[in-house]
Order: C-alpha cells, then sequence, then structure tokens
DNA sequence: GTTGAGTTTGCAATCGGTTGCAGGTTATGT
DNA sequence: ACATAACCTGCAACCGATTGCAAACTCAAC
C-alpha cells in the first residue's frame, strides 16, 4: 500500500501534524526537522492522499469539464486546452459528454457537482434560467456562452464576422448568404448580429437562409437554398457545415470559389484538408480551456473579489478574437450580377 | 451545504450507522426503517460523499483515462465511449493528454494512479518493459496494444488488412504500397504483418514505403515515394495519412481511383467528407473505450479471478474486428501493367 | 535566576463516511 | 414460559489527512 503521513512521521521521528506542517506550511517548522521529514518522504515516496485532504479542506482538486459532443474537434479542443491548464495547476479534470442531449445536461453537472470544486460548461444548451440555477450552488464558467452574473469566456462573435464580410466585399461580393446553426445557440444569435451589423456598414446585402444542424450534414442540406439566394459568397455557422455546403456544391457542379466563395467559423484540422482548403475565422480553441481553467480557479481562491470584479456583467469575463484564415475557397465575385447560376 | 449522512440519520431518528447500511446493503435494515431513511434521504436530497467514502473502502470510484492527443479524432472517439460507459457504472473519468510525448507518459500514470482506482492507456507510446513496471503497481488496461500479462483491448488488424487487400485485388490490383506508420508502434508492426500475409495469400505484391508520421503531413510526406513505387493501390496507416496522401496525388494530378487507389484505416468523420470519400477499415472506436472499461471494472471487482482468466497472454482481452467501408477512393486498375504513371 | 516573548512541536478533534462487534428485540420451537 | 436463533440497530473505531490549541523548549533581557 502507499505510504501514509504517519510512516513518514514514524520515519522521520515527528509527528503526523509536523510532517503536514513541514509540507504545507515550511516556516512554520524548524530546517533540521524539515530536513528530516523531507528525507522520509523521499524515502518512502509519500504522496499525500488527495481524498482524505479534501475532506477536512473542502477542497478536492478537482474540476469537472460538460461538453456536448467531444468527437466534435471543436469541442476535443477546448477540452485538450483544459486539460493541460488544468495539469499545471495540479488540478485534475472529470469530462462528461452529454452526447448533446441538453436534458442529460442539468443532471450531469448536478451529479458532477458534488465531486469537483467547480464545473466548467461548454457551450452549454440549458435556457438561461436553467444555467443561473445551477451557478446557484455550484461554481461555474462558461465557455462560448454570456449569460447574466455567471463568469465566462466568449469569442467576439461580431468581429469575426465582421472581418469576414470585409474580405467578401474586398473581393467584389455584395450579396452573401448566412447558414445559422441551431436558433437558440448563443453563437448563432451573435454571429448573425455581427453579420448583419457588417453588411449594413460596408453596404452589402445578407440573405438568411435559416438554421441548420452545426454539422455536415446541415451544411450538405442548406447547400441548396444558398444557392437559390443568388448570393455569391456564404458564411456558414462553422467550418463542419462549411465543408457540408463544399460537398454539395460540388456535387450541383458549382466551381468553389470560381461561382460561390465560402467562409467557414472555427478553423478545426479539417478545415485546412477540405478541397477547396477553407477560408475561416479561426477561433484560439485551445486558449478558451485554457482561460476557463483560469477563471474558475480564480472563482474558487477568492469568491468575494471575483464575484465584484470588473468585467461583463459585473463578473469575470474572458473575451477571445477570432482571426480570418484566408485560403482557397474565397475568391473574387463571378461578374454577372445576379447570382452564382451565370 | 450538502447533507451528511448524519443530517439524514437525525432526520429519520436512526444512527448513521443505520443509514448506510439502508443505503448499501438494504436487505439488513427494516423494511420500515428503511422507508424512513429512504424519506429523508430525498428530502435532503442527500448523496454520499464519494471522498469520505473512498477513504475508508480505498475505492476512489474514479478511472483514468490516458491518450496521445485528444484532437485526433481516433482518441476522441474512444475517449467518448470509456466516459459513456464509465457513466453508466457510476463511475468518474479523469483524462489526461500527453502530447504524444512518450516521455510524460509513465509520470502522467503515476500521479493519475494515487488518485483512482485503474488506469486505461489508449495506444501507449510507452516500452514494453515501462509498462510492465507501470501495470505492477497500477490496475492497468491497453488498448490498442497487446502486452505480455496486461489485460487490453485490440483490433484484428490482420484481418482488416486482409479485407482490404481482398478488395483491391478483386478490383484488379497487383502491386499494393504500404504507407506504415511510426515504426515502434504496435498498430504499424501488425498492419504490416497482416498486409505480408495476405499480399502472398491473395497473389499480390507489398511496396513498403516507410514509416510516417500518423497524420495528414505525414501523408502528404509519403505520396511521391507511393506513386514511385510503381503501385496502383496504396493502403496507408490510418485515414488521416490517406488523407494526406488524397491530397498530394491531386496536386501532382493524379486521379484517385482512376490512377491509384487509396485505402485508410480507422474511419474517422473526415474520411466520408473527403473527396472522393476514403475506402477505409473502420475501426468501433467508442466501442473499444467501453470493453477497456468493463475490462478495467471486472479487474477491480475481482483481481484474482481476472488474472486468472481465459484470454490473450493468460489474462482479460479484447479484440475487435474492423469492417471495410467502401466509398469512392477505390477502384478498379488502370489498365497498364507497370503503374499509375501511364 | 526569572520572566516573557517567540519558536517548535504534539495532542486531539474533525471532515463524512463504513463496518466489526455487541446488545436489544422479536420470532420460533418445545 | 423459556431457551435459542434470527434479525435489527447503535456504539465506536477507523480511513488519511489538517488545524486550533496548548505545552515545551529556546533564548534574551532584566
Amino acid at each position: 500500500m502507499a505510504a501514509t503521513i504517519r510512516d513518514v512521521a514514524r520515519l522521520a521521528g515527528v509527528s503526523a501534524s509536523t510532517v503536514s506542517r513541514a509540507l504545507s506550511l515550511p516556516g512554520m517548522v524548524n530546517a533540521a526537522t524539515r530536513a528530516r521529514v523531507a528525507a522520509a518522504v523521499e524515502q518512502l515516496g509519500y504522496e499525500p492522499n488527495r481524498a482524505a485532504r479534501g475532506l477536512i479542506t473542502g477542497r478536492t482538486g478537482t474540476i469537472g469539464l460538460v461538453v456536448p459532443d467531444l468527437a466534435n474537434p471543436f469541442f476535443a479542443s477546448v477540452t485538450k486546452g483544459v486539460q493541460a491548464r488544468a495539469r499545471r495547476h495540479d488540478v485534475a479534470v472529470f469530462v462528461a459528454d452529454t452526447d448533446e442531449d441538453p436534458a442529460a445536461e442539468a443532471g450531469l453537472v448536478r451529479a458532477l457537482s458534488k465531486q469537483v470544486d467547480g464545473v466548467i460548461l461548454c457551450s452549454p444548451r440549458a435556457s438561461s434560467d436553467e444555467l443561473a440555477a445551477i451557478a446557484q450552488d455550484t461554481t461555474v464558467v462558461l465557455v462560448n456562452r454570456a449569460a447574466e452574473g455567471i463568469p465566462g469566456v466568449t469569442y467576439d462573435n461580431e468581429g469575426g464576422m465582421r472581418q469576414a464580410v470585409a474580405h467578401l466585399v474586398a473581393l467584389g461580393h455584395h450579396r452573401i448568404a448566412w447558414v445559422g446553426g441551431p436558433a437558440t445557440s448563443w453563437s448563432t444569435q451573435h454571429r448573425g448580429l455581427g453579420l448583419r451589423n457588417a453588411v449594413e456598414e460596408l453596404r452589402a446585402t445578407l440573405a438568411p437562409v435559416g438554421n441548420f444542424a452545426p454539422t455536415y450534414e446541415g451544411g450538405m442540406a442548406a447547400a441548396d437554398q444558398v444557392i437559390a439566394t443568388g448570393a455569391t459568397a456564404v458564411v456558414a455557422y462553422n467550418d463542419l457545415v462549411a465543408i457540408g455546403l463544399l460537398a454539395r456544391l460540388h456535387a450541383r457542379g458549382l466551381a468553389v470559389p470560381g461561382d460561390l466563395s465560402v467562409v467557414g467559423v472555427d478553423d478545426i484540422a479539417m478545415s485546412s484538408m477540405a478541397r477547396p482548403a477553407l477560408t475561416t475565422v479561426r477561433l484560439p480553441k485551445q486558449e478558451a480551456g485554457r482561460i476557463a481553467v483560469e477563471l474558475l480557479l480564480t472563482m474558487l481562491d477568492d469568491p468575494e473579489s471575483a464575484a465584484t470584479s470588473a468585467g461583463t456583467h459585473g463578473g469575470l469575463h474572458g473575451e477571445l478574437h477570432g482571426e480570418l484564415i484566408v485560403r482557397d475557397s474565397t475568391g473574387p465575385a463571378p461578374h454577372t450580377e445576379k447570382g452564382a447560376l451565370a
């Protein structure tokens, strides 16, 4: 069995309390005894039992991460970031995948919350009210969504969309289609908003074609409606949707970017492998995970100050910026005024 | 604060021990008291503290999962499977990503092992000796690798490769190139072996082009060497490599499958989105994760019998079979005898 | 040689559960 | 009515740490 604090104490000829202090409050113990304890720790390969410590300190040294779908590269990246940063802080991460089921979300968080110090909710599907309820009795950080009174890290969707539109307008596009994700999604709403602002400002027009699943299939489903709008460019909710569009457009015999330019959002690995390689707004995914961890740990270490510190909605908040990555799926607008089907 | 067992005891008018038994050994307590306890539990929303329980039972109810790279869709899927199955058993999962660093692996496992009941090692990079050392003081299950005396779940690489070769031979291919992954990888070795056996049996010839990184870039790097072999078909270590091949072959002006047929392994989501859609040997990834969990929990519940039970290498073992998924990247061999560059 | 302050250390309680053992109750058999 | 067994339940110890409190010790100053 693993060595306990008492084993160390016996070997060092001191009491368990002294060992405990030698490790956590070195200033409180004599240098000589501290050395003896250190030697005993070394010899026994002692490592404090976290569960036992957690019992008395009330801190488990563990955080939870809830994502809708690990198989989605976007969430896999966020998870990677969370996990890496947590390790630096010597904190372990419980990962739970809701399988895109909003109903499962709340229950999962509740179950998790008993075992962890706090929870990172990635792109929560839950309603604002549900979120507020959850945040009531658990320390929560949101990723990819803002909610009154709950800290979180979000992307500057407006800015990202503006970059995309500016790029397209510079290429001569005037009519831009928009394939939204799930209607209830916070990102969809904000990307749509950013798009509307940007086209107005840059004297273009927007042709929204509705809401689709944030998947390859969603993109395939949207493609024909995009064509029907007569737009010469399309912005997709995310890269998976954009790649689905690419596939269906190809099947319909449209050239990208010859007939239609396509822009995605996220910059997942797949995007640079697509044919043509996808122009997209790159979001720093791992960075979002890292910041979420920092936010959460800050709240845990210092709940009062964290709650009152500056930031959107009067709480801690991080905002990340997207970066337009221009690849081969965008090009000059075709000469015909009326649309892609010249 | 959360309710404790004593709160429940007080409310139900019994002792803490009775509450404990009512919950874990219902048969030992009177039906009437059991009902009172249940009511109190319900009313207080009581949930036993896992850390406290673990302290005395020695079981944490947590398992660890170590993967080389969460951003790789293959490992993301395995993780998803592990996580889902663990939840069913009411077991939490610590996820750790080594970032493809073999050196970090052992240390990570060691750190993890203090906090969990057992560890699932996915595609370990460590040497057999290191694995043996780790398995010495931790309950370990391997995924994607077999090692003497350590339980694990592997794929029938030989069978999968045989299916791929049979498919290609039926299409008229005689000379088949093979792009291996990392030389030290267990999968590379076994896939190469399966390939050699299959070509021999089916009267074709194999042209190995060496070892490459198991990535898109690896595939790009291998492509020109593949062309130089004069083979009319190529089997890639995995789908990422195959998609890299596709990209470079396209750039070189070769048609797939017109000039060269391409087969991958894994069947990640990206494969059906590739152009042309990739023919591949589908490996049940989530299933591997699920089985790994079952194996691990079996070992934990019953260490002696598990160790001696039947299976390869005298331990528990699961073997999964691949399934050939034919898409658009394979077709009849070109008529010219000598190669793809006709 | 005392006193007092400052430094080190140990005792014992505590966190929230589980479990061996003993005591109390009730049912069963005669 | 009494012995015996079967069944429930509570007491108390324990898991492995942390921490308030008090005792012990050191040292300097008076």
